[in-house]
DNA sequence: TGAAATGTTGGGGCG
DNA sequence: ACGCCCCAACATTTC
C-alpha cells in the first residue's frame, strides 16, 4: 500500500482537513507528522527576534496532546521530512498552506527539494479565500476593506465543511510531546489551562456561544459577547469555513460573519504586503519618531499604568493568554498614542502572550491601530481609556475581574493626547 | 471600531 | 407677557 506523508502545521484538526482528505481519496496509508522547527518560525519584530511565543507554545501543547495520532519530530522541517520519506518509503507529502512570507519561503524550498522523490500537493484549509483570488478593477490589492468585503459578499460562495475522519495511530519513532518542553518550569501557564478548560477535550464555551447578539454585545467588555474561536482559528483546530457555516443561517449572524472577512482581508494584506509584518503599510510613517521607553513599556506590559481598564486588560492577557477585542484596541491606542510606542514592540508583546497569536490579525490590528496600515484609524481617533470603560464597562465588572492593583498613572492623557496629535499631523 | 471643542436649540427661572 | 440668562441636550466641526 502507497504512502502519503501528511504533514500537519496550523491545521490541528481531522475535521474539514484538504490534506488529509487528499490522501484518503487515494486510498494512500496516511503517516501524519508534526514537526516542531522554531528556528523556522523566526521573524523580526521590532528590535527584536521572534518566534513562538510562550502562550502560544502552551496552546500548541495541548493541541498535540488532541491529536495523539501524530508523529512528532522536531529540528529542521526538511531533514525531518527526508528521514521520514526514507524511513517509511511514502511516496506523497500532503500540507496545508499557511502565508507567513518567511513559511512561505522554506515551503517553497522544500517543495523544490523534495519533489524530486515524492508527489507533493499544497491545500487551502486556513481561508475561505485564496488571497491572490481578488483583486480590484486596477489589478492591484485592495487596501480598504468595505469594497474587498462587498466584493466578497458579491462574488465568492465558499465549499462547505467537509467531514471528519479517524486516524490510527502507527508506529513510527516519535518525540513524546512532553520532549517538547512547550510548558513553562513556573506555573505562569496555570491560569490559563484553567481558563480555556484545555485539559477537557471540548471548549464549551465555545459550542455554546451565539451570535443572535453579537452586533450590540461584542464590544461589551462586561459580557459573554464574543465567541472566543481565536485561538481555534490561529491553530487551525477549527477551520473558517466550519465557522461561517455554522452561523451562516443564525440570525444576526451577519455581523459576526463579517469579523471572519476580517480575518481573511488581514492575511490577504499579509500575503500581498509581507513586508508589513515589521514595517508600516503607510510609506509617511517609515521615519516616524516613536519614543523609545522601555520604563513606559514595562510598566505597559505588566499593566501598571494607572488607567485602570487598560491594566485589567493586560491583567488578563497575562492570565489567559487572551484578551477582549476592544480591550486589545485600548491598549493599543493608549501604548501608541498615548505612549508613542511604536506598534511593534505592542505586537511583540502580544505575540509572546497571547494564545491566539496570529501573524496575519496581530500585524493588521496593530497598524490599524497605530494609524499606519491599510484602511487604518485616522490619526487623531485616540481613545480615552476612562471614557471608553463607561461605555463598554458599564457595571465596571470588567475591571473589578481583571485588576489587580491600583497604579499610578504614568501620563496625563489629555496632555498625551495633545501631543499625539502634534507629532502624527507632522505626517499628513 | 473616538473624543473634545464649538455651535445651536429650547425650556425654565426670574426680573 | 416679554426678554434675558443659564445650561442641559443635542448637533456639528475639528483634531
Amino acid at each position: 500500500m502507497a504512502k502519503a506523508i501528511v504533514w500537519f502545521r496550523k491545521d490541528l484538526r481531522l475535521e474539514d482537513n484538504p490534506a488529509l482528505d487528499k490522501a484518503l481519496e487515494l486510498g494512500l496509508e496516511i503517516i501524519p507528522v508534526y514537526i516542531y522547527a522554531p528556528k523556522e518560525e523566526s521573524f523580526k519584530l521590532g528590535k527584536q527576534k521572534v518566534d513562538i511565543g510562550a502562550a502560544s507554545k502552551v496552546w500548541l501543547h495541548y493541541a498535540l496532546k488532541n491529536l495523539p495520532e501524530l508523529i512528532i519530530r522536531e529540528g529542521d522541517s526538511l531533514e525531518e521530512l527526508e528521514k521520514l520519506i526514507k524511513e517509511t518509503g511514502a511516496s506523497h507529502l500532503f500540507w496545508n498552506r499557511r502565508y507567513e512570507p518567511f513559511i512561505i519561503k522554506r515551503d517553497k524550498e522544500i517543495k523544490n527539494t523534495l519533489s524530486k522523490s515524492v508527489i507533493i500537493e499544497s491545500f487551502n484549509a486556513s481561508l475561505l479565500i485564496e488571497p491572490w483570488q481578488i483583486l480590484n478593477k486596477q489589478g492591484t490589492p485592495y487596501k480598504v476593506f468595505t469594497p474587498y468585503y462587498k466584493r466578497i459578499k458579491v462574488e465568492f460562495a465558499f465549499d462547505k465543511p467537509r467531514a471528519k475522519h479517524q486516524l490510527k495511530k502507527i508506529e513510527y519513532p516519535s518525540i513524546a510531546l512532553k520532549d517538547l518542553n512547550l510548558l513553562p518550569e513556573n506555573s505562569w501557564h496555570e491560569s490559563i489551562v484553567e481558563f480555556w478548560q484545555l485539559n477537557k477535550a471540548t471548549n464549551e464555551f465555545l459550542h455554546s456561544f451565539q451570535a443572535r447578539n453579537y452586533e450590540e454585545e461584542r464590544n461589551r467588555l462586561d459580557l459573554e459577547g464574543t465567541s472566543r474561536v481565536s485561538p481555534y482559528l490561529a491553530w487551525g483546530q477549527i477551520s473558517p469555513r466550519q465557522v461561517w457555516y455554522k452561523y451562516l443561517k443564525s440570525k444576526n449572524s451577519e455581523a459576526y460573519l463579517r469579523q471572519l472577512i476580517w480575518r481573511e482581508f488581514s492575511y490577504y494584506l499579509m500575503y500581498h504586503f509581507p513586508q508589513s509584518i515589521n514595517q508600516a503599510l503607510n510609506e509617511k510613517f517609515k521615519n516616524f519618531q516613536w519614543d523609545n521607553s522601555p520604563e513606559a513599556l514595562q510598566k505597559w506590559q505588566q499593566g501598571q499604568t494607572g488607567f485602570d481598564v487598560v491594566d485589567a486588560a493586560m491583567n488578563q492577557l497575562w492570565q489567559t493568554g487572551w484578551m477582549h477585542n476592544r480591550a486589545r484596541m485600548i491598549v493599543a491606542s493608549f501604548l501608541s498614542k498615548d505612549l508613542l510606542i511604536a506598534w511593534q514592540e505592542g505586537a511583540a508583546w502580544f505575540w509572546d502572550t497571547l494564545v491566539d497569536a496570529d501573524l496575519a490579525n496581530n500585524t493588521m490590528g496593530w497598524q490599524w491601530v497605530a494609524g499606519s496600515g491599510a484602511d487604518a484609524a485616522p490619526y487623531f481617533r485616540i481613545f480615552n481609556p476612562e471614557t471608553q470603560a463607561k461605555k463598554f464597562d458599564p457595571s465596571a465588572s470588567y475591571q473589578d475581574t481583571w485588576l489587580k492593583e491600583k497604579s499610578v498613572q504614568i501620563v496625563d492623557h489629555k496632555f498625551a493626547r495633545e501631543r499625539a496629535l502634534g507629532l502624527y499631523k507632522t505626517l499628513n
